[in-house]
DNA sequence: TTGAAAGCGCTAACAA
DNA sequence: TTGTTAGCGCTTTCAA
């Protein structure tokens, strides 16, 4: 009692046409006879012919399968990004494989050829920083690629982010605008663009037009885990900084655990604004002040980016910049 | 100057062998001589030749990639089996192909026969209940199917939990001994198997071994969202509750802080245990006392498994139940 | 140890 | 409107 496979060739047979018209009537091809139509959705059913995505992919060299390379899934920044790319995925009839990279340069360029392997396409990279290797194996391909809430200096594919400077340039005005005159900028690796160009700029040019003085001492460099940031408390405090600027929730919040359980009084004594508004910063006590990145938007505009490239439309810009927020909670003074 | 695709052919041509011999390098059938196995390497690198997956899963009728259903990825329970179910499958070489279903019957169905379609070597489902339909769907498929941390009455696929029954047991009684007698379960939908099933019937068992009487009125079923914990903070109190066992991290912090904004003293005037786990449980404040379910594990465990599915392994038990222990945080009395 | 050749299930000219 | 016929790039007998 083997389950024989339905071929589109027992279709065929069955409604007494060729392979070509039944392979009309399942692409929706309009040139067919409504009654031959009808005829072959009727011996579709009874036969339970289900076309297989692989021989048509071989056939027509599309998949409608985009590769999604991704730090960690079990981080709700990145999370949520690709929940965004998947519902437009969806919309447009593609599907996603999700791979992980941890970030890590080999990784990353190994998963990418495995995805191109796969004939995926398109791809979707979302990660700290792009290698010059990676950018090469972006080249060398074929295959259009988005990045989403990452950027490269030089702009050959397409990307969807947020004005990180901007952003972080009003998140600390509004910490200056408070009188603050120690404020620290507590990051992950400055090596990563999105922090030592875009956001520390920020955070100096507002210093600047505060009138404030730069200090490297106030620059925290550390990684994006609730248990550095609860760790960067008591360092500090010793700096004697009364506010801060965090670039990840997680971090923030561990941040601000960590002061509390110090017996610093948030935000009477301390304020802090953090970057994602995730979950997080709503569940935080007291809940985080932060700068809204519309990360569900990210991924849907990217994914939404990635098939326009994929169909070969005219693209207006292949760098898109989403507008951001400040959302103001319980970490700052109202 | 287009790039032309470099197929299997070509480097047979190069090489001066067949077709059927560059296969073998490539998938390392040892049947070559050391010779033509260097020379056929050779020319692959010279080439730069990469192999078709497309082509190969249509003639080996092997994808190496399976489908992953999923309710929700930027939900964090969710997303953290995901990275367990992907670092297994990179590990034994698949890919997955993630898809959302919002727990909804229709989508879930849809997104099943669209993996089948695409011919995934396996799938591994994640969902709150399982219908007849989807049932029926998952049988008439010869394509092994694993639950990840969902039930299903009779286990015709393979399934990885944790046994919520003994767990919300334990949960309770630590509750009751600390002499609490109005102790609320707080719950998802009850017809999903896992609350309705499963831990319903541990509370119940919990508070006859400690003698209090079951009510209704203390039984809460809402939505797992933060939004949902935090209203549901007053009904709770209302109805002389002082202890809650809760099924899902977001609904217990939710909870956590509407009690707390309410002025209740957690866990001096009220106690509360979560499931999941998850960072949620870490970072809340008070940080919550909660039963460990190994996510990542049973993540991990369901792809193992799935992999001696697809080999058509001799397996010991379809149904694995992994361990699980209660971490005690600042949400329950020392 | 190697090669020839028949598919895998479908799409897409091209012809009719 | 429909059918014929090449492939798509690879794996896998079967023979040599």
């Amino acid at each position: 009692m083997e389950r024989q496979t339905i071929t589109i060739y027992d279709v065929a047979r069955e409604a007494g046409v060729s392979m070509a018209t039944v392979s009309r009537v399942v692409n929706g091809n309009p040139n067919v006879k409504p009654a031959t139509r009808k005829k072959v959705l009727e011996v579709i059913e009874r036969l339970d012919y289900r076309p297989n995505a692989v021989a048509r992919g071989l056939a027509s060299k599309k998949t409608t399968t985009v590769g999604v390379i991704i730090p960690d899934v079990s981080n709700i920044f990145f999370s949520s990004l690709a929940r965004g790319i998947d519902d437009v995925a969806t919309m447009y009839k593609y599907n996603i494989i999700l791979a992980n990279s941890d970030g890590d340069d080999q990784k990353e360029i190994q998963v990418l050829n495995n995805l191109l392997a796969k004939q995926v396409d398109g791809v979707i990279f979302m990660g700290m920083h792009i290698t010059d290797a990676l950018r090469g194996e972006f080249s060398r391909s074929k295959t259009p690629v988005v990045l989403a809430s990452s950027i490269d200096p030089d702009d050959q594919v397409g990307s969807v982010n947020i004005d990180y400077k901007s952003a972080t340039k009003e998140a600390v005005q509004l910490l200056a605008d408070h009188g603050h005159q120690n404020i620290a900028f507590v990051s992950g690796s400055l090596l990563d663009p999105i922090n030592g160009k875009e956001r520390l700029i920020g955070y100096k040019e507002a210093l600047q037009e505060n009138e404030l003085k730069y200090t490297e001492g106030l620059v925290f460099e550390t990684k994006y885990e609730y248990k550095s940031g609860e760790q960067l408390a008591e360092r500090i405090l010793n700096c004697g900084v009364t506010a801060a600027y965090v670039v990840d929730d997680e971090l923030a919040v561990g941040l601000t655990n960590g002061l509390t359980d110090r017996g610093i009084k948030i935000p009477e004594d301390f304020e802090l604004i953090t970057s994602n508004n995730s979950l997080l910063a709503e569940i935080a006590r007291p809940s985080l002040t932060s700068i809204s990145q519309p990360l569900y938007d990210i991924g849907a505009v990217s994914m939404r980016l990635l098939t326009k490239l994929m169909n070969k439309e005219e693209i207006d810009e292949k760098t898109v910049v989403l507008p951001h927020t400040i959302i103001q909670r319980d970490s700052t003074k109202a």
